[in-house]
DNA sequence: GCGACAG
DNA sequence: ATCTTGTCGC
């Protein structure tokens, strides 16, 4: 079955929103997915204008690496609050074409459903690649949230109008809390259940640890 | 007009 | 995200 959804990614800005609202009704909240085998991670890091991507995928729950990709290309969309997917979606699915096979679930550095249009780049990935995946942000970018508790699995949601989109989730005791949000196909509880499992460091999960130490190494050797 | 604002 | 020195907390 061919890809269902697809767009152009070198729009203005206004028809990128557009895009999103069009693409929104679409994102699927219930988990559709059944054994979790492997779990990636994904992250992006710009210098002088050029976008570096990788991805780790790990085996699942051991957290051994199986594959990586990389992929680079100039930065052409700027970065706009909620319009994260067109700066870097298209480096990000350029890399994950590398790999000789998708992984189960798929997290991002960034929202999924915590956002303006409930459409973060988690979502919005999720949706094109046809596959579940996790957002996974350092700082909150729509809703609103009370600081969770201190120790590492405490934590609190993140609502919009009394809508429950997302969760500020403590991974480890004493740090800063991640907000987690559905991607595609995946609800909150397993979510937020995944981005522990995938914890073995500091306060991001392992997946999207390795894939930012990647992504910086990269571009230092290029 | 002012404040907020993923990476 | 990136740039970038000293500095606060455990």
């Amino acid at each position: 079955m061919r890809p269902i959804y697809q767009h152009p990614w070198n729009v203005s800005l206004s028809d990128a929103v557009a895009i999103q609202r069009r693409l929104a009704c679409h994102i699927e909240w219930d988990n559709r997915f059944s054994q979790i085998d492997t779990i990636a991670g994904v992250d992006v890091c710009i210098r002088n204008d050029k976008l570096h991507a990788a991805v780790v995928v790990l085996k699942f729950p051991v957290l051994q690496c199986v594959e990586t990709a990389l992929a680079e290309q100039p930065a052409t969309f700027p970065y706009r609050p909620g319009l994260l997917a067109f700066r870097e979606g298209p480096v990000i699915l350029k890399a994950l074409k590398k790999l000789k096979r998708l992984p189960d679930i798929t997290i991002f550095d960034g929202h999924g459903r915590a956002h303006p249009y409930q459409i973060g780049i988690a979502c919005h990935l999720g949706l094109l690649l046809n596959r579940p995946t996790i957002g996974c942000a350092k700082k909150r970018l729509w809703g609103q949230f009370e600081e969770p508790g201190n120790q590492k699995g405490q934590y609190s949601p993140i609502t919009d109008k009394k809508t429950i989109i997302g969760a500020a989730l403590r991974t480890r005791t004493n740090v800063k809390p991640v907000f987690v949000s559905s991607g595609h196909r995946v609800n909150l509880a397993a979510s937020m259940q995944l981005v522990l499992d995938c914890c073995r460091g500091y306060r991001l999960p392992e997946t999207i640890r390795q894939a930012h130490h990647l992504s910086v190494t990269s571009f230092e050797i290029s």
